[in-house]
DNA sequence: TTCAATACGAAACATCTTGTTCTGTATGTG
DNA sequence: CACATACAGAACAAGATGTTTCGTATTGAA
């Protein structure tokens, strides 16, 4: 995914300094009031040294998500470019199961970010990623769409007209984005309400939950 | 809700003026992005005159979100504070449809808001006000729970050691601070969505959507 | 081990932003 | 009208940002 390799030691060493060092000025002030002063000075690094990594604050912090998010979302993305369909997870819940199982094997790290008041940021991110897990694997989301074309998208000029009459809500349909932003932030807030939990729910019953709270079965 | 009368037309001017500034700088640069500078400059106010209305930028955050919000939400506030249950919604459903009729009555202003990208700032600000609302209703979320006791809460210890078998999802109930969170985010979204859209739908129509994506009839 | 490359720390810097204080003016309210 | 006060402008200190220069220390390869 990222092109460029680093090999010198030094490097790893600082660019692990700063994240950690931002890790834990973040468990006291949010993202936003957090000084690049304050993170060079608690990772022990120059302020030469900082912007010769990060270019400013903000590439800091979608570096630190990169970092975080990457490695758990990354089985997921071999099997979306892979076009293996056999390998690919069946439901949505499934997906989610195995997103938690990969969130688990970072339990702490991934707590010292998601317990923050700025843990937005960092879902921003992941939702991102899952978002587009999700659009360009149709397997994954098929059970709410019984419509025969899936290509209605952005319009937003589908379902009206027949609403007016209010009493035949039978045979119009979800609009496809707009399923896939509820089954979107639906993994996104389930992961949230999960690690506030510190992770004390199995994933298994997690993605049962997901299952029954959404229409899946 | 707010306490405190402001009478001076003055003020008043001045406190419109600082807003839409700062919804029309929303439109080119993010909120992080926007110094106070450039909001004085665009609301052609004194520096002092910004300090005295403001304690700082993100104190006319919270104030904007609050006029923005605060009306759309005060019929279902004042329901929720009066004990009449005979006034209360139904539904969740039937609050989101009230909600988007609200929003939609100030439809302008509410766009140049919600097709910003520092959008996620307004709309957690709404978010804590929707799960407030539902968290004092129980009636508009007592179909999920189908458990005797409602006062679980938050534990983070109810649905373990029968989930280690995986086969008996039957009798153990999704939590309900879970429940809580996937409803209020999804009104939210559901908000996000429709905005999305240039509020196009109508919104008993995109209330309908709701209880379909979400397990409510 | 040696050596060239380079990542690093320290300090100084110009620039911008923040929030406060002072002074005089203009506007609204009673 | 007269008093109160909200206002604009300017000047200010404190702090943050991002860059530059220079000397040192570590690295990976010969």
């Amino acid at each position: 995914m990222t092109e460029e390799k680093k090999y010198d030691r030094r490097q790893l060493k600082t660019r692990e300094a700063v994240f950690q060092a931002l890790a834990r000025l973040l468990k006291k002030k949010s993202f936003a009031n957090i000084t690049v002063q304050e993170i060079i000075d608690e990772a022990n690094v120059g302020r030469t040294t900082f912007y010769a990594h990060f270019e400013t604050k903000d590439h800091l912090l979608k570096a630190m998500c990169e970092s975080i998010f990457d490695h758990v979302l990354a089985e997921h993305q071999e099997k979306e470019e892979s076009h293996d369909f056999s390998v690919r997870e069946r439901s949505i819940s499934e997906l989610l199961e195995h997103i938690l199982y990969h969130l688990k094997d970072e339990k702490e790290e991934m707590l010292d970010i998601l317990l923050t008041d700025s843990a937005d940021l960092f879902l921003n991110y992941f939702a991102e990623n899952v978002r587009r897990l999700l659009e360009n694997d149709p397997a994954l989301r098929s059970e709410g769409s019984r419509s025969g074309s899936s290509r209605s998208g952005d319009g937003a000029d589908e379902g009206h007209g027949c609403s007016n009459r209010r009493l035949v809500p039978e045979n119009d349909h979800v609009p496809e984005d707009y399923r896939l932003q509820m089954e979107t932030t639906g993994i996104v807030e389930t992961v949230r309400w999960w690690a506030g939990n510190r992770m004390e729910y199995e994933p298994r019953q997690v993605a049962e939950y997901y299952e029954r709270v959404f229409q899946l079965q």
